[in-house]
RNA sequence: GCGGGUGUGGCGGAAUGGUAGACGCAGGGGUCUCAAACACCCCCGCCGCAAGGCGUGCCGGUUCGAGUCCGGCCACCCGCACCA
């Protein structure tokens, strides 16, 4: 018997697959289109099981959709700007550049054996000067549409290396390499207005319908619509200009429990008293302190300082209200100013107990009494409460109702006015970073901000500084002091200037690169002949940790990109069909060393709990994701190389639903690997099979056969591949016990090579091959069901006697309700658990079940 | 802290509100073999001799019927705007 060698057999198609161009996408075909999208990679160097499931679910989509009469686009590139790059350059020399495209390439011969079905000639970086040029044109666009502005926003400065910080950088508040406490600083930077969409953002969610829910709730929560109060509280003794403050509010019908003002450190007054009063600087310069994330923010000590100013409340100025500056105010959000209801806000009311403030009750569940509060009421909007300091609406409603009835209120008395606003903020673009995209603007003294001439595009990165390499050891931007490369002429007056030497955000070149692949070489950012013929991608696939930033900016991106012509209008929602899957994990093994710290193992160095090299027993940590500093990973090229590309791709496709994690096994990789060793003996076998059988064995392989093809067809289209290769690993089993005939057993297994060739495309073609089938099978229609040999003649109904299982009956599937009670009213088991009860009810649900209620 | 998700045998998991545990792994028994490997066959949630009882993170609810729906908790995972 032939032994199946994965290594040769899986070359050989390889080869073939590229001889024929099966996979290359071609707008000019006669068939519907299909645009299958995997979010494309980083390029660290080294693939990971990660990037194996992920690309092996988009390959089977794509796979599947060639061979049901698709024309298939299924692309590759590389999200390659970013901080590693630069890190590594920093660590041990060397160029961001030639790092970036060294990994590259040694990515695509890691993925290339896997045999995944993508149209290489569409590939590209996205740290090409072909690609990041385009996007400086979409950039330019852009700011003449007016969607994108300067304003000030701050960000982690490091005190001691001068430099900005990423949050990643920022470690418990202090910079990762410095050690200095990070504090926030505001610099000028480039935004682009994705606040003027947040409506749209919002409610296009709703038209995704195959998007998972919880993506557009998480999405939507992060747009963070919100119905409120604007109104201005008048301050007593103000400095000049601040007589009075703005503040939001989401819960207007709290007014009369108002028991402080808080502005934010950031606020106008704020850094006006700031740079009156030494004490409310060095407050500020407290609160400032740590990191910029919302979590850092919200985590940290709630800490206010009292200005000793006065605010008079708008229905009562003789009721004056003390003003706080307060760390937890952000000034990205609402006014910068609230005002503090402690009875019904539980940050309120611990800041109140801390500062010995009021805590006056607005309302109290309905029938209780008004008591002290130990901590803040705060019932869901939509239960009704007795308002106990009400101004607006009835004694007793909801607080929904008790808002909208506020602000009617306060709009009658020209208090203030209701307004719509959004959580969502403006996109900062700007990064002080080398390794990214130049923003091609010019600052020149006279004509001030200046955008470059699209004909001077690409603004390219300097390679060297010149002659010399640029030093990346140095905190800091290298654009910054590299004067050949900063300093220019300005396109506008031709005076000296300096160009703009803040690169964009990484996100920018993930938020378009989608449509590129539509028309990757043109020298216009789209070709809209091709955008219109490809997009928008049927089917996008990722994870679920790109869930709101990278999936919402592609949104931006999508409607930008169609007002200025980029992109046609049935591509505002660019991803129609969105699946997220869960990652690859492992267990963990671990040892410790003398001083009892834990020290980590490779899987490979591990057998039967111990380690292979000194036989000293791990501790097994459970399976977490993958990760290089708990060595808890295996790699892919090894896998590939000891196990065949099949067995990998068929193993991260089994067991676990996509959407969920996957625990990588070698256990589970050689199941894999015998399994597939398995389907090729059987295949070789059937030569010695009897040429004839029992008309009934022929018949039943045929009843699986067609079953499972309709079985695996509905789970690749609902993306059930656990369960496609669960009927597949049933029909493989039905096949090896079958008695039927030669014919019917080649039949059954050339559908059996054909279901697998999605997951196993390799394998698939040489049995495609040697079981006579025509050319490719990867070109080759897909089976279908015939819906006779679906049929099924009888039913076995469970019988349930008060809901608990007793007994079950075979019936012919057409049997009437009352046919079925008379039998079941004569099953014995039943008899025997009724024990004489009279029966209430029956209940016969047709060809499910059956429960008899006593 | 806030937003979102997940939780089922020894393990990975299956199950339109309708027989909980498909399929696979591990384990046990057997056939083949001088022996082993491979392969093939059978068993396999827990308690119990059995009848039967108990079982889907925990507590409660809706329903003829709940792993599935609702409320409250616990644990873990993802995100929180400069990681990608």
């Amino acid at each position: 018997m032939q032994r199946y060698s994965a290594a040769q057999i899986e070359a050989k198609w390889q080869s073939a697959w590229d001889k024929a161009q099966v996979f290359k996408a071609d707008r000019s075909a006669d068939k519907p289109k299909y645009y299958v999208l995997e979010m494309f990679p980083y390029p660290s160097g080294r693939i990971h099981m990660g990037h194996v499931r992920n690309y092996t679910m988009g390959d089977v989509i794509a796979r599947y959709k060639l061979s049901t009469g698709h024309n298939v686009l299924h692309p590759m590139g590389w999200d390659a700007f970013g901080m590693p790059a630069e890190n590594a350059a920093m660590a041990s020399g060397g160029h961001p550049k030639d790092w970036t495209y060294q990994n590259i390439a040694d990515m695509r011969a890691q993925m290339k054996p896997l045999g995944l079905s993508i149209d290489w000639t569409r590939e590209f970086a996205t740290c090409d000067p072909e690609y990041y040029g385009q996007q400086q044109a979409l950039f330019l666009d852009f700011l003449k549409a007016g969607l994108v502005y300067r304003k000030n926003a701050v960000v982690n400065w490091d005190p001691v290396d001068m430099t900005v910080l990423a949050n990643e950088q920022v470690i418990d508040g202090k910079g990762w390499r410095s050690g200095a406490e990070v504090e926030r600083r505001e610099l000028t930077q480039w935004f682009f207005k994705i606040s003027d969409f947040a409506g749209d953002l919002l409610s296009a969610l709703d038209g995704l319908e195959d998007w998972p829910a919880k993506v557009r709730l998480m999405q939507s929560n992060w747009i963070g619509r919100s119905r409120g109060l604007q109104f201005p509280f008048a301050l007593v003794d103000a400095p000049e200009g601040f007589d009075q403050i703005e503040v939001y509010t989401t819960r207007p019908d709290t007014l009369l429990g108002a028991s402080f003002l808080g502005i934010s450190p950031d606020h106008p007054l704020a850094k006006r008293l700031e740079g009156e009063r030494p004490e409310v600087a060095a407050f500020c310069a407290t609160a400032r302190r740590g990191g910029t994330t919302e979590e850092a923010i919200e985590k940290a000590e709630k800490l206010g300082f009292d200005t000793g100013l006065r605010a008079a409340h708008p229905f009562d100025p003789t009721w004056e209200l003390p003003v706080y500056i307060a760390n937890f105010i952000l000034m990205d959000y609402g006014t910068g100013a609230i005002f503090g209801v402690p009875a019904h806000d539980q940050r309120d009311f611990d800041f109140a107990t801390k500062y010995d403030l009021s805590i006056p009750v607005v309302f109290v569940a309905d029938g209780a009494e008004e008591a002290p509060l130990t901590e803040a009421y705060v019932p869901p909007k939509d239960q009704t409460v007795h308002y106990i300091r009400n101004f607006a609406g009835a004694e007793h409603q909801t607080g929904a109702e008790a808002v909208e009835a506020a602000i009617a209120h306060c709009e009658g008395l020209g208090i203030g006015k209701g307004v719509t606003k959004f959580r969502l903020r403006d996109w900062g673009l700007s990064r002080q970073r080398y390794w990214g995209c130049p923003i091609p603007v010019v600052h020149c003294d006279a004509c001030g901000v200046v955008p470059e001439r699209k004909e001077n595009l690409p603004i390219a990165l300097p390679y060297d500084e010149d002659g010399q390499p640029i030093d990346f050891s140095i905190p800091g931007n290298p654009l910054d002091r590299h004067p050949s490369w900063r300093d220019c002429a300005c396109p506008a007056c031709g005076a000296p200037a300096r160009r703009e030497t803040d690169t964009m955000d990484t996100f920018v070149d993930s938020s378009w690169y989608f449509a590129r692949f539509t028309a990757p070489r043109a020298t216009t950012p789209t070709v809209l002949e091709d955008a219109d013929y490809w997009m928008n991608v049927d089917q996008y696939i990722g994870g679920i940790e790109h869930a709101i930033l990278h999936l919402l900016y592609s949104r931006f991106f999508a409607r930008a990109m169609q007002i200025t012509g980029h992109l046609p209008a049935k591509a505002v929602e660019p991803f129609d069909a969105l699946f997220t899957q869960g990652m690859v994990t492992h267990e963990i093994y671990m040892t410790r060393d003398a001083q009892d710290r834990p020290v980590y193992h490779f899987p490979e160095e591990v057998e039967n709990g111990a380690l292979r090299a000194t036989g000293e027993m791990v501790e097994v940590i459970p399976s977490a994701k993958m990760s290089k500093s708990k060595k808890n990973v295996v790699d892919p090229v090894s896998i590939v190389e000891n196990y065949g590309a099949d067995t990998a791709r068929w193993f991260v496709l089994s067991d676990s639903p996509p959407e969920r994690d996957v625990e990588w096994t070698a256990s589970g990789a050689e199941a894999a690997e015998k399994h597939l060793a398995r389907v090729w003996r059987l295949v070789t076998e059937l030569d010695s099979a009897p040429e004839d059988a029992q008309p009934a064995e022929d018949a039943a392989l045929l009843r699986a056969m067609h079953r499972t093809i309709h079985e695996v067809t509905v789970g690749i289209e609902s993306f059930g591949f656990n369960a496609a290769i669960a009927r597949l690993y049933a029909f493989t089993n039905a096949l090896g016990k079958s008695a039927a005939s030669r014919s019917v057993k080649r039949q059954a297994a050339r559908i059996l090579g054909q279901l697998m060739s999605p997951m196993t495309p390799h394998l698939a073609e040489e049995i495609w091959h040697r079981l006579g089938g025509e050319g490719l099978v990867a070109t080759t229609p897909w089976p279908k069901a015939d819906p006779v040999w679906l049929v099924e003649e009888t039913v076995t109904l469970p019988i349930q006697v008060n809901g608990k299982r007793r007994s079950e009956i075979t019936v012919p599937k057409d049997m009437v309700p009352a046919e079925i009670e008379a039998r079941v009213m004569a099953d014995e088991a039943v008899q025997r658990a009724l024990d004489g009860a009279a029966v209430r009810k029956l209940i016969v649900v047709p060809g499910r079940i059956v429960n008899v209620v006593a």
